[in-house]
DNA sequence: TTTAATTATTGCATAAAACGCATCATTATA
DNA sequence: TATAATGATGCGTTTTATGCAATAATTAAA
């Protein structure tokens, strides 16, 4: 019994799903399999019935939940009590990210914090924006970096950091090129333009619904995964996109493509923190949200 | 966080010594102190005071004392609560007894228990019969082998295996040989006789408060570790010795030696198993307790 | 009924952690 | 000052845990 092995129980519990689960405690299903039987050996009870396709709890595996997350607690309990004791925060906190994000924010959230806190360990997972709420609503994570979307859900905790607005770009017409068509187009002209957008995601929710406002059926070209994939294109000429400004600041392609200054303008990206709100009360999460601003 | 650990860090909480808590953990003293100094990095804080000659808790150590005895518990419990649901005792009682034991009762107490309860484990540890009972009493065994004193302490409990008469045993006469003397000397004629006694131990104790009611004064030839060592010396004519029945039961050397008829014979040895009384709750212990007659 | 897709488990090689032994450093005792 | 006691530490070995790839079992689709 250690307090990883139950709290990779609980996860399991908490989805009923290896590979789900697994996700959440950042080990690799084998490693989850393996941690469940030796409980299930150590106990002597199987906690899970499982097949090659469900998974649930049994009668023992509920008594033990109960066990597993009134042991956590405690153990959270005491750790809390002693770093109140040492006037030290101390373990770690997982974050999750896109690898934009940890270029533009990062840096400057986590170099001041780790001279405050030196004993809290980062975990830093990195990967698609779109997942930095589902993330931090699984637990998987506790604290990532996205942007805010239209509504928040309940429980769920938003700090902003900075404010980007949400840019047309198109490639910047190289010397003696001569530019065909006006720069800041008509609306009936975006028919015509070929777009380079997100496949999905919070701007390519916001494009779209610009779209419709204006009535105009968009002309798109190629929806894309990442932001500096459509830099990349719009770069080469093969189109408009449309890119959070942060991620241009960020871009080595930035002088190879131009802003356009289309009216009305999309909504900004507000980009900031996310994190359960019951996770503030954790000293160690809370010294990383309360850095801020 | 383990329950390992908890239970080491908890059995240095009571004895304040690296040395002895790591026996009564079963580990050497640098996994000891690898094991308190993890849990020390782990929580942050120190948990122990301590310079080469002295260990003491520190506050956070106390506190942390508090949250280790009761998440022992509570492990302890919902093992038992597990238990009781798949109606297979499992786990592990750790036992304590003399080679000589083991030979002779052990056998068939742990053949019949492992039958009944093939999933509990016995970590068996042997050594001078005299430690039996000390070593319960510390908590370093749960159960252990030896034979009762003439009172036994409080809180200690005792169930009789075996009764062994103290027997006089010398060197039987090869054939042809002249017996020199009384077969059954008198009194005076022990402070002649040379003997070879166990050094301590309650055998020891015995014959010196045999002798001592008898107002004879001991020839005592050689004092020897081991009652197979005073079989092994008697065998060799060196003088008359005093060990349990049960010793003679299972040496080799059995034959080379007669046991005497003396009077006032010596108080019988009852062998028995010893344990904490509060240790009967545990099922694991009352198991193998309750098995016996 | 067959095929494909999903998913928990397992064999195997590797990596990490724990352990014991011998040694060291420190401190009390004689 | 010398000696004994005792907790920490370097180092080589053993044990344990992990990830990857392959497997087996089950459901859904064709």
């Amino acid at each position: 019994m250690d307090a990883r092995s139950l709290k990779q129980f609980v996860n399991l519990s908490d989805c009923l799903h290896f590979g789900r689960a697994s996700e959440a405690s950042h080990v690799s299903p084998s490693a989850l399999s393996r941690s469940i039987k030796r409980l299930e050996d150590e106990l002597g009870v199987d906690l899970f019935e499982r097949n090659n396709r469900s998974v649930s709890l049994t009668h023992a595996g509920r008594l033990f939940l109960n066990y597993a997350r009134d042991t956590l607690g405690d153990w959270d309990a005491i750790r809390n009590k002693l770093m109140e004791e040492s006037g030290e925060l101390r373990g770690e906190v997982s974050m999750y990210c896109s690898v934009t994000a940890s270029y533009s924010f990062l840096f400057e959230i986590l170099t001041r914090f780790r001279r405050d806190h030196p004993h809290i360990e980062i975990k830093l997972h990195t990967g698609d924006p779109e997942d930095a709420i589902p993330r931090v609503l699984s637990g998987e994570e506790d604290i990532s970096i996205g942007a805010k979307p239209q509504n928040l859900m309940a429980g769920l905790a938003f700090k902003l950091i900075a404010v980007s607005p949400l840019v047309f770009i198109e490639a910047r017409r190289k010397k003696g090129q001569i530019h065909s068509g006006n720069a800041q187009p008509e609306a009936e002209e975006w028919a015509g333009k070929p777009m380079i957008l997100s496949e999905r995601g919070l701007a390519r929710r916001r494009v779209d619904q610009w779209f419709r406002a204006l009535g105009v059926q968009a002309n798109i070209y190629a929806q894309v995964a990442g932001n500096e994939a459509i830099v990349s294109m719009v770069s080469l000429g093969l189109g408009v996109g449309v890119v959070p400004q942060i991620v241009l600041d960020n871009s080595p392609l930035a002088d190879t493509v131009r802003v356009l200054d289309i009216k009305p303008a999309l909504e900004a990206y507000e980009v900031g923190l996310f994190t359960l709100e019951k996770k503030l009360a954790s000293p160690l999460i809370n010294a990383l949200w309360s850095q801020l601003k």
